[in-house]
DNA sequence: GACAGAACTCAACATATGTTGAATTTATGC
DNA sequence: GCATAAATTCAACATATGTTGAGTTCTGTC
């Protein structure tokens, strides 16, 4: 699936399509997923794509720009929200925690999602691509949606925060092999409580 | 408070009783907690504490023996659990809420809380820490006095470091400024029905 | 007051990083 | 089929990292 030789291959343009591209992004995306932003080298990411270094660069420019292109956010809001806030109000709770464990679930969701939150917790931009994203996207709709103190709503969000975190980068034991069920039936409640306001 | 001038100083013991090592520990803490493990090199921490770099490892050894040396658990589980576990069973988790921000309020365990938990998403080392020490001091504990699934404690611990990330490593507003008080009473009930089993 | 050991700095090694500019090979448009 | 553009590698720069060994100055002990 990718390199194994350490690869001496002559410069100049390969025969064939391009396909070194999307290579990189691929690699970015499980480095980035692996180490973080600051852990993951672009030499590494090269050396995962067959390439070398300063093809990245002719490709993505700095390291800034690879990381938001690998990073692109693997969730579009317009897509999910309408089913979450649409349904009765009383399961609001149940659909948004089906919702998020699904989108954690898609594999091409994943490592983005894990890049994003791995990252954001040392690195200043990333931080601050989360921050802007689950704020303008989703807490902000989800807020004039439901007529709620944005507290609760950040109650909810640190919620599912911390079993993504637990569930997917520490893989911590149960939580981590347990069914999407039943973490919905867990998780729904909880949700549904801070929505209520009581 | 630490270092200003690039400091050109002889070599040599400094006269007067020592009073480096509690420097480089200081500033270790600083630095891992805003920088996380891999973020924070060994020259930073020895300049922040105005010291050359080979006397932290004369005091410390390897960078990984600073790192547990700096992030010592700051909690003591067995303090903090009996009075969470002690009381009326159906506050507990009040009690348990109350006892968390508590802790990562005090001013001297907020550092090594932040750098552990900003560590362990990137580096594997300081994930085993916090698991060792979650699981071990905390998750078992909890478990065999109440009797319920592991995984609704974990679900708890998961509402609580989502918290920990939001208000105090995202700094994300409104949760990070809202009253201790405010987030016990958010927190509490949901805490208090993973305990319950309901 | 000599002397062992602790505290402390200097200089260096080996390695890693992001980025750049030039050189080479292929694909594409005419 | 020729010229231009795109893809690709190479070699290098400037800088950063963890760690080591040797040397210098002080403190404490007899």
């Amino acid at each position: 699936m990718a390199a194994s030789s350490p690869s001496r291959r002559r410069p100049g343009r390969r025969p064939g399509p391009t396909e070194t591209r999307a290579a990189i992004l691929t690699a970015a995306r499980d480095l980035f997923a692996e180490k973080g932003y600051d852990g993951a080298s672009i030499r590494a990411i090269a050396r995962a794509a067959d390439v070398d270094p300063a093809l990245v660069h002719h490709f993505f420019g700095a390291k800034e720009a690879l990381f938001v292109a690998a990073m692109e956010f693997p969730v579009n809001p317009a897509k999910v929200l309408p089913y979450v806030l649409g349904g009765p109000r009383e399961s609001t709770g149940r659909r948004m925690a089906q919702t998020f464990l699904r989108e954690w679930g898609r594999p091409e969701a994943r490592g983005p999602l894990i890049g994003l939150l791995r990252s954001a917790m040392t690195n200043e931009q990333a931080a601050e691509m989360l921050r802007q994203f689950v704020s303008a996207a989703i807490l902000s709709r989800v807020g004039d949606r439901f007529d709620v103190p944005l507290v609760r709503i950040e109650a909810a969000a640190a919620q599912m925060i911390g079993v993504a975190i637990l569930r997917y980068v520490l893989r911590v034991e149960p939580i981590a092999s347990v069914s999407e069920e039943e973490l919905v039936e867990l998780l729904a409640p909880t949700l549904q409580r801070y929505f209520d306001g009581t």
